[in-house]
DNA sequence: AGTTTTGATGGACGATTGTCCATTTTTGAT
DNA sequence: ATCAAAAATGGACAATCGTCCATCAAAACT
């Protein structure tokens, strides 16, 4: 039985925690002083000291958590998925893209710590999508659509579809810290699905969300009021 | 005629920007202090005030800069390409993932600006690739793909395929963030080839570089054709 | 109950931050 | 050569940073 001592204990070192990702998510990692860590706990400003030693490694485990977080999110959202790959792949990019993981606390937090990685190799290590469960729940999944379509290569095309789409995702989360207002989730999963569709007709084409037909207004004629720098024919 | 003294300051300016660079890209964007660029421009410490009335706002015209420096180097690299769509896109496409561009300096700067981009809205507006011209010239080129080829629903198909070529990029440039070493040019190039075949063969499928085998192996007759119609049956 | 043990406190501390300005140096015009 | 204007210098400055420890409070054990 765990004593109260105990309990407070960790309470507490989670109270830090959840403070260092608040601050970072809202003030950016620049802000987030030891000031501003230990008000936001409520805690005094011995504690980090006293359970992680430094500041430093109070931010690695905030990583490390923030991390975790996002695999248990994703984890959890695939038990609910059927067994067919294509059913586990939907689920992940919708997953992926979904309120409960792609919003603006986690994208704010996952960016700060990115902008940092490269100085920091021990958060480099929590920031990163490609190593760990994702990419195998994805190449998994490939390498068994392409194994019963009976491609030619098929090893190489798996690999290439799950890079790929990993890549997809991740410039989707960056679309979104970019423009969190006027981020579209379901154009960015229709993106994806329509990108899988062309290279997996038999397995994606039918997918009810491939096609923008759902309630989206037919092809708008004058959609992109993109300029036109150049370009022989207008 | 420039005098010497409006040189000298245009020198100095430039100095600083160069030097708030070269530590963000070596030390990280929390550790580029005052003290460290004014160090690394061989300047004094009044410099920063002067010219720029503050670090702040040093700090985002070295983030102008380089989104500059990134844009005119795709720009200087779309003119030597042809007059084909496609030739136009595999030339963004291979340009944006070579190491003119995309190299661990360019990226551990952008990177580590888009990390402060959500608190800090000036430096957001550079260190956006979505805007401005790039996202222009792609949804260019394949408008008018998709129109000579008839497709229905033609600008949809163009604004997704845009779209997502985007975020392909986007997404590798996070790869090479996270593996500089492992990361390989060819393959990322490979990659986005691919998804682009599945979804235009008649413009991309023959294009060179989709197979990785050096040799380009003009459009290998085994290859090619076999793409398309792995759908139903293979 | 008393005693030990451990978590928690908050201020002291030196180091470093960015800003600013009195001063010096350099440039261009007289 | 002289002088006004502009640019560059580098140190003073208060504010803030993160670390650490003497002290206190409370839980756990005897």
């Amino acid at each position: 039985m765990t004593g109260k001592r105990e309990q407070n204990r960790e309470q507490n070192r989670l109270a830090l925690i959840c403070a260092v990702l608040d601050s970072v998510a809202e003030k950016g990692i620049s802000e987030t002083s030891v000031s501003e860590i230990i008000q936001r706990a409520g805690l005094s400003r011995g504690m980090i000291h006293l359970h992680f030693g430094g500041k430093d490694n109070l931010v690695q485990a905030a990583a490390h958590h923030s991390s975790q977080e996002y695999y248990d999110g994703i984890e959890a959202l695939l038990q609910t998925a059927g067994d067919s790959p294509q059913k586990r792949i939907e689920m992940i990019v919708r997953g992926d893209l979904s309120e409960r993981i792609l919003n603006r606390r986690n994208v704010s937090i996952w960016y700060a710590f990115r902008g940092e990685a490269r100085n920091r190799t021990a958060i480099a290590e929590y920031s990163d999508t490609r190593d760990g469960r994702l990419r195998g729940m994805i190449h998994n999944a490939f390498s068994r659509i392409v194994r019963e379509a009976g491609t030619p290569d098929a090893p190489g095309v798996a690999r290439d579809a799950t890079h790929g789409t990993l890549a997809l995702l991740e410039g989707m989360w960056t679309d979104f810290l970019l423009h969190p207002d006027r981020f579209d989730r379901d154009e960015a999963a229709r993106i994806i699905f329509r990108f899988l569709a062309a290279m997996f007709p038999a397995h994606f084409a039918l997918t009810g969300a491939i096609r923008p037909d759902q309630g989206e207004a037919d092809a708008p004629p004058v959609e992109a009021p993109q300029r036109r720098p150049e370009g022989p024919a207008a």
